[in-house]
DNA sequence: TAGGTGATATACAAATTTGCATGAACTGGC
DNA sequence: GCCAGTTCATGCAAATTTGTATATCACCTA
């Protein structure tokens, strides 16, 4: 092999690739947590060293030249082959410390998660972690998170996936919303009551109606996309809501709205990176996500 | 993207890959052109951040853990991919200066390329050539070489190629040699002759054998799979050779051996990287080298 | 058994790279 | 038109990385 043919310097190629991508030298600085100058530095030392032109530096800021756009593509393959090799790493990792970082729905992360991980703290005092609490599928392929709490079956062969149980949810309301009627709702009084809407409120009519509740979006007032702030708001008595039984039992004030409107059933996955399931440091984590996950349901029915 | 996980030292990876590759932290330094205590600290680096021991340190030398096995093979990839880069780098490049590496065999290389490389140094001073000779077909591919003069045609899609001509070679002999037989030689003669080898004697008796001289292994006293070597024997009377006709052309002392015996063709062919034809700087070299191997040919003719 | 070769690790000084501070120039909102 | 917010480039001091020199160990040969 030629070794000398990647003798350039490495680093400034990834300087390059986060600068092309993130168009800019700040921005690019900001992700990789370096300054401008030094990615400055990286670049122009790259152009010099590679005796190519990278950027159009127009007006203070930079355009990526022809040359640019078609080593950038070249660079991007090492970045993803970087990536290969932390995800690898991570996965070889057998240390029980370090970062591990979860993603759940913040409604999970602000209810389930608490106790699951002060026990993980006392457990695995080594691991640091890092709940990012987003709706969206976070891409675990990405590597934005480490463990993904999911509520559908992931079906990318790359992912590791457990499911742990099927968990009931059904539409709740606070006791003091209740109390306006003085007697128990049938899905009749759909109609007449007040829902508190999520993200995309079409698609939470066509579940509820398929429930037999004839509701229409004149019957959501009040929508959040942060499903702690909605559930925040059932709670206060601003409407009825759906949510997870478990949850709801751990909040006194609110019960189900409905005798006559079944609940309905969904599952929880736990996900990882099948790699990263090598790792003692991830698999702890993971177990113990299982474990705890489990158990709040026997917890639910107490 | 997640930034984060490629923000370990790449020429960390690059120092780990040339020493799993080279087998020694020694041998990567000598191949990156860095020292030995530089590779050993970025090796040891790179463990501390990926948390993985990638090399067993047994006996003051290194084993791959199986965990650096499995790591080697991801860096590998990016080193694949910082190959390419160089590559594509080359060829974007438009100066007119810089180092062409051109590969071609030994005889081409000592006969034919000196006055051609004496008008592009006129032509272009800001051009460093390095000209390697070895008889085999060294691999553009791995950029070994930037620019390689063939006679056979290349296969890979990769591959630039210019096939310039057909040259003819023949047998010779030195004018020496031919003098103690006091008469011109026929193919009858064979047996009693000298021939002198290369590398593959077996293949250039089947050569031979088809040109319809009667020889065998007996008949190659000398060898050397240096071809300028054995071309040099030729010259000083250790007995007949196989050559090109325009190289025997600068040779005065050495003339066709045979006067029954039929020139044999070969083509003559100039290839490159499809991707650093687009450099100028390499541009202007094969563009050379192809007026001045074109231009050899009428200058044997006269 | 002695000596030569070749391997890795470490102390220390030199060279390089980095971050901070700053200047200049452009963009967009008011 | 002006001002706040961002951008990139550069001087300078601090931090990091590198190379040199050296110690130690293993292996092979005479």
């Amino acid at each position: 092999m030629n070794w000398q043919s990647i003798t350039f310097d490495w680093n400034q190629a990834r300087a390059f690739l986060v600068t092309a991508e993130e168009g800019s030298l700040s921005a690019a600085a900001r992700a990789l947590g370096l300054t401008q100058p030094t990615l400055s530095r990286q670049v122009a030392a790259l152009e010099e060293a590679l005796g190519v032109t990278l950027f159009e530096r127009v007006n203070k800021s930079l355009m990526l030249t022809e040359a640019g756009v078609e080593l950038a593509e070249h660079v991007r393959s090492m970045g993803e082959a970087a990536s290969r090799v932390s995800l690898a790493a991570s996965g070889q990792s057998q240390q029980i410390e370090g970062l591990v970082t979860i993603s759940t729905t913040d409604v999970m992360a602000a209810y389930l998660l608490p106790d699951i991980l002060k026990d993980l703290r006392r457990k695995a005092p080594g691991i640091e972690v890092r709940v990012i609490s987003t709706n969206s599928l976070s891409d675990l392929r990405r590597r934005e998170a480490d463990i993904a709490i999911r509520h559908v079956a992931p079906d990318h062969p790359e992912l590791y996936a457990r499911k742990l149980r099927d968990a009931n949810g059904r539409i709740f309301a606070a006791r003091s919303y209740l109390e306006q009627f003085g007697r128990t709702l049938t899905k009749h009084d759909a109609p007449d009551l007040d829902f508190l809407g999520y993200e995309d409120n079409e698609q939470l009519i066509g579940y509820l109606r398929a429930l037999g509740l004839d509701v229409t979006q004149a019957n959501i007032k009040i929508s959040s996309p942060n499903l702690l702030v909605a559930w925040e708001y059932v709670r206060l008595g601003f409407g009825l809501g759906v949510g997870a039984d478990e949850i709801a039992a751990r909040c006194p004030e609110i019960v189900p709205a409905f005798e006559d409107v079944p609940s309905l059933s969904f599952p929880i996955w736990l996900v990882t990176h099948r790699e990263l399931h090598t790792s003692l440091r991830i698999r702890t984590v993971f177990d113990h996500l299982a474990e705890g996950l489990l158990a709040v349901k026997s917890q639910a029915k107490t």
